[in-house]
DNA sequence: TCTGGGGTCCTAGGACCC
DNA sequence: TCTGGGGTCCTAGGACCC
């Protein structure tokens, strides 16, 4: 059965809902950063796009390409709220919605042709919606399958509709390069034109034999993009796919404003993360068995070391006491840029349940400090710890973050 | 004042067991 | 008078995505 899939795009996201929530900013090179001082561009307008202002670029780079860019700290609760009415006027059309990131859908609209009157007429209609409601210009791009409709709908930003029907795949398939395939990065890439392989029509047409030699069972899967095949199903909310993907881990981490070497200073660090990520943890009602911490040193050197605990945790203090254990274990050799906490290895928080009073009371204090973080946004209470030394991290915006599950911790 | 932060998946090698 | 073979779990690292 021939699926039709749409995948919906907003172009230059955060950027834009800047641009519509501040007119003096429309028209303007505008690039939307974090919070700390080591932050990178994480959305450019298209207006700083033509200064070659691109995602990723460290803020003097950025304004050394364009000297008029303004600079703007994202507004986290804008993105979701526009994400929250994009995906409504998404499921006016089908209940089968995946929300890719916080500014990516796709739609399986196969059964919903016949009540919208084909696909294009209801990529035309989510599009119209979603610039007069929303304000804001989207990408649309249509194709039997996930893979070739989030392709199609970078073909033609911004405000694209790009169809890509069955005899469109091989023409289109021939001389487009590898790497504009998702999932297929820079190393992939890179060891295909080792190959002699740069086009995905070279890609198809390949040994299967040579690509499962080289990259495993990724090969198999290569071998089908090549070809633009892809049966991955649209995992919406509730579905059996998506139910099969439950989280694997929770984490955050932080780029220090400068490189800290001293002990002490990096487990005030890891207090305040293993906070956040405890708090997190509750919400979704999670605890889970394995801390890793993340350390980066000052020349981008990146390591993880994890401690597997007999019981699954979600309060913040054993969080920290073994993330604390981990990195007492480390002799650095650097000064260190990045400090990450993440726990894994996840179950359901029932799984940790006691009777003793001492957890009783514990579990208590936490819901009471829970609810006001709820009501006050996070950073409305520090342990004193950190009070003491008056640190507090923004919240940081993520691309990557996800209206639903677990990654609500607006 | 070079290089963010949130994830998932896969693989290689060693420990351990029978 | 030397070195099995398989399976599983665990750890660390890397590729990739937005």
């Amino acid at each position: 059965m021939q699926r039709t899939i749409l995948h919906i795009d907003m172009d230059a996201f955060f950027a834009s809902v800047e641009q519509q929530a501040n007119p003096a900013l429309r028209g303007k090179p505008v690039a939307v950063c974090g919070a700390g001082a080591r932050t990178v561009v994480m959305t450019a307008s298209y207006e700083a796009r033509a200064w070659g202002v691109r995602t990723g670029m460290s803020l003097p780079e950025a304004k050394a390409l364009c000297p008029s860019l303004i600079v703007v700290a994202g507004h986290h609760e804008w993105y979701t709220e526009t994400c929250r009415r994009l995906t409504a006027i998404c499921r006016d059309y089908t209940p089968n919605v995946e929300l890719f990131s916080i500014d990516e859908a796709f739609l399986d609209v196969t059964d919903s042709l016949l009540l919208f009157g084909g696909a294009e007429a209801i990529a035309r209609a989510i599009k119209t919606r979603v610039r007069h409601h929303l304000g804001l210009t989207a990408s649309v791009g249509i194709a039997p399958n996930k893979l070739l409709a989030k392709l199609a709908s970078g073909l033609k930003k911004p405000d694209g509709l790009v169809v890509v029907g069955p005899a469109e795949i091989p023409p289109l398939m021939e001389r487009l390069p590898v790497q504009e395939l998702c999932g297929i990065g820079p190393s992939t890439a890179r060891q295909l034109a080792e190959f002699g392989i740069t086009t995905c029509g070279a890609l198809g047409r390949a040994p299967l034999a040579l690509l499962v030699g080289r990259f495993g069972v990724f090969g198999r899967r290569l071998s089908a993009m090549g070809r633009g095949e892809d049966d991955a199903p649209v995992r919406s909310e509730g579905s059996p796919a998506a139910e099969a993907a439950e989280a694997k881990s929770v984490g955050h981490s932080m780029t220090l404003d400068r490189n800290v070497w001293d002990q002490e200073r990096l487990e005030r660090y890891l207090l305040e993360l293993t906070g956040m990520v405890g708090r997190r943890l509750r919400r979704h009602a999670l605890a889970g068995r394995v801390v890793t911490v993340t350390l980066r040193y000052a020349d981008f050197t990146t390591f993880t070391r994890q401690q597997r605990s007999g019981h699954p945790m979600n309060d913040d203090g054993e969080i920290y006491r073994a993330a604390r254990a981990i990195l007492r274990a480390q002799s650095l050799t650097q000064a260190v840029r990045l400090v990450g906490v993440s726990v894994s290895g996840l179950v359901g928080e029932s799984a940790q349940e006691s009777l003793f009073d001492d957890w009783r009371r514990r579990r208590q204090l936490l819901a009471a400090l829970d609810a006001v973080h709820n009501r006050h946004g996070d950073g409305a209470l520090m342990w004193g710890e950190l009070l003491a030394h008056n640190r507090r991290q923004g919240i940081v915006i993520s691309p990557a973050w996800r209206p639903q599950g677990l990654r609500d911790y607006s």
